[in-house]
DNA sequence: GTCCGCTATAGGACGTTATCCTATAGTCGG
DNA sequence: CCGACTATAGGATAACGTCCTATAGCGGAC
């Protein structure tokens, strides 16, 4: 996704499905990093394995960049300092594009879905005549 | 998606869609890149525009390092000739593959839209009471 | 008290993927 | 002959993902 002008939510890419899912925690509330991923973990979209927090990182950076995000340091009592990150109404209206996104996305997989089943129907005359 | 050890249509990855999508089409017989290219246009998931060239041609000739496909010249009366690519057993297998890891997005999809829809509405106590 | 592990953020490096621009070459119609 | 369409492909660059490493606070084990 080179252009980086327009946002994912415009449905430019299937990537980085990890952003509604960002914003959508988010929009319970500001969280910081680490706590992300471990929610992040929780979806089934990405079933069990926490993200790279690397990546994770770099992604809220670049979102903060964008607008859809806003930071600030807080202290913890268990621990170093966290980023604080809070949803902004640029980033709640991206969340709001993101649902007829998902939803074409939703439809373009039953799509293909469909007719992957079909091809591979096609493809197994195997057991054919008597197949019980 | 770094390691190239596993096949995307383990799920490691959301990107390439495309290659369920080409290899489904290739299911349906012989098949060379430009043609590819406007079967893969009609797609819903791709809607209207046709994908870029050279990516696809670049896909295609990595998916054939991956033994997926085996291509070979083709005469061709309209034009200059074609490079027509195969589905190999590998291939087809890999499509069936794909049926399970589409079946897991199709569901993530689902429950990361039902989040994002329960997000937005959280965020838009706009019109309240006497909302009509 | 020191080492270890957990919490928390982040940079460097590298590989993969996507896309823009350009190059090639055959065929056909005006 | 030139432009449009067919057909494949390389170069360059941007975006993205992930591995490895670094830092630093905190708490428990030994």
């Amino acid at each position: 996704m080179p252009k980086s002008a327009d946002c994912p939510c415009t449905g430019a890419t299937l990537t980085k499905l990890v952003q509604p899912a960002l914003l959508a925690t988010l929009a319970r509330g500001p969280m910081y990093g680490y706590r992300i991923a471990e929610e992040l973990a929780r979806l089934p979209i990405v079933k069990g394995e926490r993200p790279d927090t690397t990546g994770l990182y770099r992604t809220l950076r670049s979102m903060e960049k964008r607008g859809l995000v806003v930071s600030k340091w807080a202290q913890s009592k268990v621990g170093p300092d966290r980023r604080l990150y809070r949803l902004t109404p640029a980033g709640a209206a991206c969340l709001e594009r993101w649902v007829q996104t998902l939803l074409d996305y939703h439809r373009g997989i039953a799509d293909l879905l469909a007719k992957t089943k079909a091809a591979c129907v096609r493809l197994r005359p195997s057991r054919r005549k008597g197949d019980k």
